[in-house]
DNA sequence: GTTGTCGTGTGACCTATATCAAAAAATGAA
DNA sequence: TTCATTTTTTGATATAGGTCACACGACAAC
């Protein structure tokens, strides 16, 4: 594997522990559909996607799926409070395709953490990313008309909409497939 | 100054490097309605709160004022994403409170992730629980009613309603302040 | 082929919430 | 205290988007 270069920038590795860093993660395939973690489960791994795309999402009160943000190609994706913490979480994430993907699990990350200053330091800048990730598909969601929403969408993340269904990025920006369909005709 | 025990949880620190670590954070004072940072610039800290109350907001395409979050006692805050990588920033952040906090700034983190592993581990808790309230603050917003919103809000967080204006808590959930507003007369 | 499943589109109707406007209440300064 | 400013409430009306119902097309399995 390989991690992208945004992770281990300014950290030089030796050769040993660069293999040793990437022992630590585990290489693994989903098929489209499949889980990478449920409600009422610990969120044990971060993943890092190599190829694929994920959704992470909650079920509201009333048993709506609630899409809160997707993982593409190199990037990470966890439940983190739920890693951090070894507490269940209330996020599926689930496939949108085949995926292959590298997992880190929460004790192998406490390791790292423990165990080498440079692999603390990249531990660090693995959680950047997630924060990153997360903050950035938060961001202009509220107050602002469903269709703005969809173009702020389309214009940040043009590959989402290419990729996803519209039920999901629906779900993702708050309002029913219906609207979606509407808006889109709009447009 | 102290910082919680949930970051340096699991890190002993000889009295010499707890001194020292405490030597990079910086004590200031604001009056309520300064601001910790504003679109257009670059955050250039981390801030602790010991003492009031901040909120994170940003001014949607029509220029409504949209709340984020909101940082407590206890609590860090900062643009993440702008502290990161030194980029410009659209978020505002404002003081509801005349508030005491310890600033940590960017280059100050640099220096504890690389001058020491302790630090940099203590680096992660701290990133940790800036991830952890910015994901508690972000879930249930969308695809719920205004009520629902407002409940979970005031069950999770009861101390906001309490410290904020009903505007700004309008603006984090949402909705107008006079939804809120008739919201509240039902309840 | 036929059938089933899944994603999307369209229509009719309805409700939550926005908007505009203006009156009360609360807060703070002189 | 009094006056000014800010915040909250209330009312009337308009609208974005929800809900329900059903039709259409694309695939995959048989």
């Amino acid at each position: 594997m390989e991690l992208p270069k945004y992770i281990t920038n300014n950290i030089k590795l030796s050769p040993q522990k660069e293999a040793e860093l990437y022992s630590y993660f585990e290489k693994l395939k989903f098929k489209k559909g499949e889980f990478l973690y449920e409600q009422g489960s610990v969120c044990r791994s971060i993943f890092f996607i190599k190829e694929g795309l994920a959704r992470a999402f909650y079920y509201s009160d009333s048993g709506k799926e609630i899409t809160g943000w997707f993982a593409l190609e190199n990037e990470f994706i966890t439940a983190f409070d739920s890693f951090y913490y070894k507490t269940v979480t209330n996020i599926n994430c689930e496939l949108l395709e085949d995926t292959i993907l590298y997992a880190l699990s929460t004790a192998d990350l406490e390791l790292l953490l423990e165990k080498d200053h440079d692999f603390a330091k990249i531990a660090f800048n693995i959680l950047s990313q997630i924060t990153m990730n997360i903050v950035e598909f938060m961001g202009t969601l509220k107050f602002q008309t469903a269709k703005e929403r969809y173009l702020f969408l389309t214009e940040k993340h043009p590959q989402i909409p290419q990729r996803v269904t519209l039920q999901h990025i629906a779900s993702y920006l708050g309002i029913t497939r219906e609207t979606l369909s509407r808006l889109r005709a709009e447009l």
